[in-house]
This record gives C-alpha cells, sequence and structure tokens, in this order.
DNA sequence: GTCTTTGCAAATGATTTGCAATATA
DNA sequence: TATATTGCAAATCATTTGCAAAGAC
C-alpha cells in the first residue's frame, strides 16, 4: 500500500522533475507515518535524522510538490500548524478527508465514508450544488479516552 | 435573529467586562453582514468607516472575545485568512459548522444538517467515537455557475 | 553543459503582545 | 479612582522566496 519509491519517481520523470534524496527522503518518512498527520517541522526532524543537511524550505517546497501530485494530503487542524499524511493509493484521489479528532488525547484517525455519500447525494438534490470533495471534521472523544475516564469514574 | 445590543450589553456585564463602542461596533458588523464570512481585516475596514480611530488589533482582540462568548463561529477556508460569522441564536451553540463552498466563483453557503446526524450516530456505533461537534466543507460547484456553465455552452 | 533543485538567510503576512494612554464603571 | 480596554508599534511564527551553489540528467 501507500506509494513506493519506483511509482514516485516515474510519476517525476514523467513532469520533467528530477529525483533526488530530499524528494525521496520526505515522501518515505510521511510514508512510514501513515496515521501520524505529521506538521512540515515534524518532517523535518525525522528527516534530518539520516539527511543533516537538509533545508526546512525544502521540506516544504517538498511537501507542496507531493500535494500538488495528489501523494499526500493537507489536514488543518486549526492549531496553528497544517499537516500532511500520504494519501491512500487504492483509493480514487481527493475523496477522503474526514477525520476523527479527540478533544482530549488530540488522536486523529480517519473514517467510513458510506454515509458521506448519501450527505453529499442529499445536498445536492436538495441545493443544487455539485459537491466534488469534502472536508470533515468530527470532534468529540476517542473511544480510549471514554473508556479511560469510565475506569477513573471507577476508582 | 441574531444578537441584539442589550443581550450583549447583559452578557458583559454577567462576565465584569466593560461595554465599549469597538466592541459594540464588531458584533454589530458581523451581525449585519451574516452570510459574509468576514475576515479580521474585513470586519476592520467596515467598522473603521463610523470609527476611524478603532486599531485592528482590538477587532482581532474582539472577535477572540466574541467566539469565547460562543456570540459568532470561525471558518477556515484554508486561504490564509480566518473567517468570523455571526452565531445563529436559536438553535443550541456549537453545533453548525457546515458549509458549502463553490470552487468557482467562492460563495460560501449553509446547508440542512438532517444527514449529519445520522452520519454522527453512524459514526459513533462503529468506532465509539463520541462526537460533540464537528466542520463540514463540502467542496464543489453551487447551483449559480452550474446555470451559467450550461449556458455558455449553449452559445 | 543545461536546467532543476537545494540551502541559507531574508522576506512575508496574518495574528499576537507589551505598554502607556484612555475609557468604563 | 480602580480596573479593563484600547491603539500603536514591535514581536511572533509558520511559511515563502531570492539567489548563488550544488546536483540531476
Amino acid at each position: 500500500m501507500a506509494i513506493d519509491r519506483e511509482r514516485f519517481q516515474k510519476i517525476l520523470k514523467e513532469k520533467g522533475l528530477k529525483v533526488t534524496s530530499q524528494r525521496m527522503v520526505v515522501l518515505k518518512a510521511l510514508a512510514r507515518n501513515p496515521e501520524k498527520h505529521l506538521t512540515a517541522e515534524e518532517i523535518y526532524e525525522i528527516v534530518k535524522v539520516d539527511n543533516p543537511e537538509i533545508g526546512l524550505a525544502t521540506v516544504y517546497r517538498t511537501v507542496q510538490l507531493l500535494l500538488e501530485l495528489e501523494l499526500i494530503e493537507r489536514i488543518n487542524l486549526d492549531d496553528g500548524y497544517v499537516r500532511y499524511e500520504i494519501g491512500d493509493m487504492e483509493e480514487e484521489p481527493h475523496h477522503r478527508h474526514h477525520h476523527l479528532i479527540c478533544l482530549k488525547c488530540g488522536s486523529v484517525s480517519a473514517f467510513q465514508d458510506d454515509m458521506l455519500e448519501s450527505l453529499e447525494n442529499s445536498v445536492m438534490s436538495s441545493t443544487g450544488f455539485q459537491v466534488t470533495d469534502h472536508e470533515v471534521k468530527l470532534y468529540g472523544y476517542c473511544a480510549d479516552c471514554l473508556r479511560k475516564e469510565k475506569q477513573e469514574a471507577r476508582n
């Protein structure tokens, strides 16, 4: 799953872009942390371990490129940072920005979007708005935090 | 609908905060532009007409205050500005961040959220995540733009 | 060798903050 | 008068950009 080096290299070459170690390494950092929703700074820290000479600006530029190539996605949790996560290459692109954000532990997870499709259809038929993409964030408390809370209440 | 001066003044006094002309004027600007999703800068421009001595920092501070009092809501369209809109005092607070964003004309409108409730229930039962709030943005093309497009195709 | 990309440092731009002056209660 | 608020200018901080050096092809 996710994306392999060869596919990335092929895409770059097709677009007349160059395959650089920096680009490979940034994509690798994102591919190895699929559920982590990394900020540019966090990617920079990961990548610096094996590539100490890399610059933060390069991380920003690479992440920009990866977004344009639709290999990664952007998430904005409104905490002052833009976050990035590797796209799930299996599905059609551009249609899975839906996250559960825990207000207690800050965890971010995805959820199935069967319901979203009917939501979109309902919106289309009632408003005439043609939906092409969505960004859905549900805030609340994750199962883990709820469990812990109950446990504490018991003690 | 929306909020009237008296209610606002009462809330301020209850919290030991002072009623200032700046605060009244910022709220008024938002109340008079209910569907506009104004940025701080835009509010500043509106408010400056009758209050030329007001500072942009005051607008930021007031908007922050209004958010804390849950009189307005924040929308982030990821265009580099945070936007604010007056809350719809009728409904329970904190449960109506759902917008349709037109990719062509940039218009932002709200939609009914009956479906959202079933989406949230479905998420709760399948993941154990307890949803308390949501932010839903559906991107696509508004009815107006679709109509214009068809018209152009005809010519 | 040519054209792209990188690293660095400086610039940008929205938002925040320190502080003395001012307004509210 | 006492405390909260304002206006201004300076600071902040994530992100972007200019440019010369380095790298890819």
